[in-house]
DNA sequence: CCACATGTAACTAATCTTGTTACGGAATGG
DNA sequence: CCATTCCGTAACAAGATTAGTTACATGTGG
């Protein structure tokens, strides 16, 4: 386990709901992401408080989208992830006394904050219905087509 | 211990250097980022290796600057520390068979990259010898004089 | 009621950075 | 020489974090 990776397997999850129409249990997206149930639950439970999908319990029941991917944007799901932290690298004291440290932590403050807030334009500009878009365009060129759930 | 923060404990610790002329110990340095000589060791390894600092055993010996801080840019230490993993978000697969991954990988490896691009180019653009230049800035605004290696 | 789902707490496992101990080896000063 | 001082490194422990797992409670629909 080496970085956050509940970005990007929520983006993967939810272009498959959106192609799936139906609901999917946690179960069926276990699967589909190599994973367990409940931390599908759990990674999910961040998007459907913000909104962007809905559970249902018992018989039928599961997620289902609750808008349309062209309405999220990448930086929404970070969001709705806890806005986790960008960087691996950081500050080795967050306010030190020694001045030499704060002019260190200045430099590289600016630096950090510069490169993750291209990072944020960057998820707040792309949908996820851009993806899905780009996925289309991949499965229309590919030699051997896998149906439009296919994975792994 | 959440994040790699060597290159900030690296970058303090070149200014002191710079400021003491004459070789520190493992020891000493250890105590100024209140941490342990074998870590100190451990991490000026790679500088070394990079010819940024030489190292030196026995009576007198220690750490001392191979190079002028004008010299060094902060992207030199970033090389020299293994160019460590810039993010603490990630893919979940690297190279996946499913193709909605793969353009859910596409989008966010653009962003990334992106990003890790201003940020490298932000490195390259500073020396050790600006950052000192802040500190003297501070140290001459500075109601309270404490002596040039001051810490903590 | 019962089967099926989610909700959640609690624990385990794997990984990563840092800290620590323990030696080995080189340079220096007496 | 030989003790001291220093770095070099391997090996292990500690602490934190993410992910995986187990267990059980809760809600829903037939």
């Amino acid at each position: 386990m080496r970085h956050d990776s509940r970005l990007s397997r929520m983006l993967h999850v939810l272009i498959h709901m959106d192609r799936h129409n139906g609901s999917a249990t946690s179960e069926k997206i276990a699967q589909m992401l190599n994973t367990n149930p409940v931390v599908v639950r759990r990674t999910m439970a961040g998007l459907r408080e913000e909104g962007y999908v809905r559970s249902e319990k018992g018989h039928g029941g599961g997620w289902t989208l609750a808008r349309p991917l062209g309405e999220i944007s990448l930086l929404d799901i970070h969001r709705a992830l806890g806005s986790p932290e960008v960087f691996a690298i950081g500050l080795a004291v967050d306010h030190p006394d020694c001045l030499v440290e704060q002019s260190v932590n200045a430099a590289l403050r600016d630096a950090f904050t510069e490169a993750e807030a291209i990072l944020i334009s960057r998820f707040a500009g792309v949908t996820i219905a851009d993806i899905a878009r780009d996925f289309d365009d991949r499965f229309n060129n590919c030699d051997q087509p896998q149906g439009p759930g296919a994975c792994n």
